[in-house]
DNA sequence: CAGTGGTCTAGACCACTGC
DNA sequence: CAGTGGTCTAGACCACTGC
């Protein structure tokens, strides 16, 4: 049994997504829901904390907390490709091209914050959805992060996870570009297409980088879609 | 004078930015905190926890809180041209192209959430760093948030703030292209060139659309940088 | 002025860490 | 087992909204 707030904030949400409580209509008060759920305000304020954070409900002090009209799902997190296509609704699949292991490069060094001569894996694969190539991807990984190359499957983010190096947070640099003839060629597209290049480091909660990636992705076929927020 | 939970929270922030303490160690505990600051260790928390928010500490149950090590600033912040440029020490500025008020277009009408028939600004502009040619702009506002266009002057974000309507929270929208020849040409570059296409819808807190922004960026200048989180 | 969210307290017990 | 963060309570007063 988790936390109470935890209890609390998941009732509201399945309200709020059954369409028991309409968007721009008010959530009982707080201290309404304190009573209806037997706890202290506090633990209330909690869970209406975590689904404001959410961008789910909005307050507005001294008139009350409302569903807030959706505006959007999110889309600043922090997924894999795999994940990605499946929830745009097609289905992934890859194929790989290389994997190696090898002794970082300076430039990696610098990236992944890995001294000198440690070791990494590295991958090279094409991405498809729905059978049609979307991207090639060369991946660097900090070897302390899988242990062992053999037990990469189709997605190198689970892999990641089982051994308990997922990374949790991203820095993503992204620009547009000509494909030059190699990556054109395995992707099965013209050479001088637009693309995306994208080149990502991933890092743990501690802070460690252990992923770096860089993606380049057919300008026809892929949108990339971000949520900003204030600063 | 603001609440007591920003007050603690300023001066740990102080002592962590002037390097009183060092990233990796930890701060007091929340209890000598609450008795240092002669708050609640509710209140120690909710400073702390706007700390963590930031990523500047890091909690360890059992163990401590603990400034991070740096990885980064915050990437994700919703800013304009004008304060993205300046922010990467280049001087921006912008050539109107035109200014128009009109009514909204059917799409424009979906985007933005407006009625038919309603009243929108039309911008288009071309934006420069260091005198070099960088995107071109094409922006409808909802014409209820500036009820002016001829109060409009460099920067449009500049004008919303004002008029109290400047966005808080922004979805974009971005894909690689080939500049056409009408955009190369008010951009002085070549008809082919790869360039990035950012579709921007800009919303109020209350959740209204208040902006719709097509951006034409050169691929070959121009990077864009994003923060992700794990969702 | 009744009702709402915003802030705050003093104290409690639990779960986990690190010796 | 001492110390730390995680959760929770009952109650208080303040600031703001909307009639």
């Amino acid at each position: 049994m988790g936390p109470r707030y935890q209890l609390v904030s998941d009732a509201l949400k399945q309200a709020i997504e059954s369409g028991q409580i309409q968007p721009g209509r008010s959530i009982p008060a707080e201290r309404q829901l304190a009573e209806d759920f037997g706890v202290s305000r506090v633990t209330v304020r909690r869970a209406v904390d975590d689904l404001v954070d959410e961008g789910l409900l909005l307050r507005r002090q001294g008139s009350g907390t409302f569903v807030r009209a959706r505006v959007e799902k999110q889309f600043a997190k922090l997924s894999s490709f795999t994940e990605d296509m499946i929830a745009r609704g097609r289905t992934p699949s890859s194929k790989w091209i290389s994997r190696s292991t090898g002794t970082v490069t300076p430039s990696e060094a610098l990236s992944l914050g890995l001294s000198p001569g440690s070791d990494v894996l590295r991958f090279v694969r094409a991405r498809y959805a729905d059978g049609e190539s979307m991207a090639l991807e060369r991946s660097t990984i900090a070897s302390f992060a899988l242990p062992d190359i053999e037990q990469v499957g189709d997605s190198l983010y689970v892999a990641l996870e089982a051994s308990g190096h997922r990374p949790v947070r991203a820095l993503q640099k992204l620009r547009a570009v000509l494909f030059d003839k190699a990556t054109a060629d395995l992707l099965g597209v013209h050479v001088g297409m637009p693309g995306l290049l994208i080149e990502r480091r991933g890092f743990l909660a501690d802070g460690r980088a252990v992923e770096m990636t860089e993606s380049w992705y057919r300008g026809d076929s892929y949108d990339f879609v971000a949520e900003l927020v204030e600063g």
